[in-house]
DNA sequence: TTGCTCCTCACGTCACGTGAGGTGGC
DNA sequence: TTGCTCCTCACGTCACGTGAGGTGGC
């Protein structure tokens, strides 16, 4: 019969974590010293105490491991718990990898300074119903007649807008020639127009995103270093590129903010 | 200018933590109205909130990132931390995969009930200063006669004693003519003796354990257990066997509980 | 008697999530 | 006026770790 220290030392257990166990039913003593209140172990309850850290150590939650323990589960339930902490764990395993690349993508960059850094993240992108007007434009600058003309339709209609969006459908990132959608997200019912039609903005799972400040023609650089680090951490592109405005400032465009978004797989 | 319900739905963050980045200040919005706290981001924000999110993905806590956006950080700091970051992040990978391995190990047995399962454990043990008495037994059985030796000098000489444990030398299992080494923990001065002399059980970074409870006549079941496990989960042995006495009970140790160890590489 | 061990609170960790209860804005 | 959004507490999460303050056992 061990007290709590000679079992801690005996099973690597801390003896915090035993009296946790207590505390949680998981580990009763063998015998508790009414007086004193002296924890009791006896050298069976090792046992015990080896197979809450082996389900332990496979992910459960503590309070999740009670059931084994009186095991009134069968095979079955156990099969489908395993496979339940598989998945997690190979999923866990993926995430890991995939945080490993970027952070050797950023050292493999030389680990440039933050400060000099354009910032790539990843998210989901909702479907979006938006007005929308796409045409072949000859120069990529002149998407903002588009926009205008969404802006005079969206006017005379009175139409809620809560975001403004391109979609260059070439995929090749070029400067002339660009086939533009312009477009605004609105909840409203679009009147019919000769133009302008109603379309959605397909979903799309994983988007990499960089913002970019200043005038429209500086863009370049938030650009490529988008398309460098979808190369760097083993992504393809998936569709097409689009850009859009967050908030507008300055003369001419000189303090706005958009972000472009190029969706991967 | 943002309120920040519509800044969570730009970047994809709750209001909650947008909040919490508040609370912490890193990320202050760029305007809080003075009469209804009401937080205002402005859309260049999101250019600081995502280098927050890119420094937060690499494992940063919250708490380290605020010198990063201030970027008073040289270049050489950054890539040191990086590199803590990977050898962190691989690490983790290899805890997982072993974990994996140790799911799908279970999952290869057909996920054998929880009761009748024998679990094994990985624990760290300590070197231990002992008195030894080492001899070729004819069979294991034997060892009794050694520990009885042990018993006698140690009550002879009134030695503090910890733990009893024999040392099978041999390394492959056998029964007959097996090289014994009986050995009780202590730290106390040994008083030389012609059978017993001062050893020493050395340190073993990665000792597999599995405890059994009965007579020392069925503990086959438990050292196949512990062998399969080793091989199921690509460890090899790494030194002797070491059987400890954990508890002595009933007639002719019928209760008896022992730990089997083997260090495992 | 002196260390050593044990006990029970109570609070901290980490990045938020989840209400509760109340108020501004269109 | 009615929803909708926002606000600030305050508490919960998870598996313990870390004292604080006090007592039993050899």
């Amino acid at each position: 019969v061990f007290r709590i220290g000679d079992f801690s030392r005996l099973t690597q257990v801390t003896v915090k974590a035993l009296r946790h166990y207590d505390d949680l039913g998981l580990l009763r003593p063998a015998h508790v010293d009414r007086d004193t209140g002296y924890r009791y172990y006896s050298g069976a309850q090792v046992m015990r105490l080896n197979r809450i850290l082996v389900l332990k150590d496979l992910g459960l939650a503590l309070d999740q491991i009670g059931p084994f323990l009186e095991s009134d589960l069968s095979s079955d339930q156990l099969r489908a718990m395993l496979q339940i902490k598989q998945a997690e764990t190979s999923r866990r395993i993926e995430q890991e990898q995939i945080r490993l690349a970027r952070i050797e993508a950023w050292l493999g960059e030389g680990g440039e300074a933050v400060g000099a850094r354009i910032d790539v993240v990843l998210k989901r992108v909702d479907a979006q119903r938006v007005a929308s007007i796409r045409q072949v434009l000859p120069r990529r600058g002149d998407v903002g007649q588009l926009f205008r003309a969404l802006a005079v339709y969206r006017q005379r209609h009175a139409l809620g807008a809560s975001s403004w969006t391109v979609v260059w459908h070439d995929g090749d990132f070029r400067e002339e020639c660009a086939d533009a959608e312009a477009t605004f997200a609105t909840s409203d019912q679009l009147p019919a127009d000769d133009r302008i039609c109603a379309s959605e903005l397909p979903l799309v799972e994983s988007m990499a995103c960089v913002v970019h400040h200043g005038p429209a023609d500086s863009i370049g650089s938030a650009c490529r270093a988008l398309l460098q680090w979808v190369d760097a951490n083993g992504y393809q592109l998936a569709g097409p590129e689009r850009v859009r405005m967050i908030e507008r400032g300055g003369t001419n465009g000189a303090a706005d903010v958009v972000e472009l978004q190029v969706p991967i797989g």
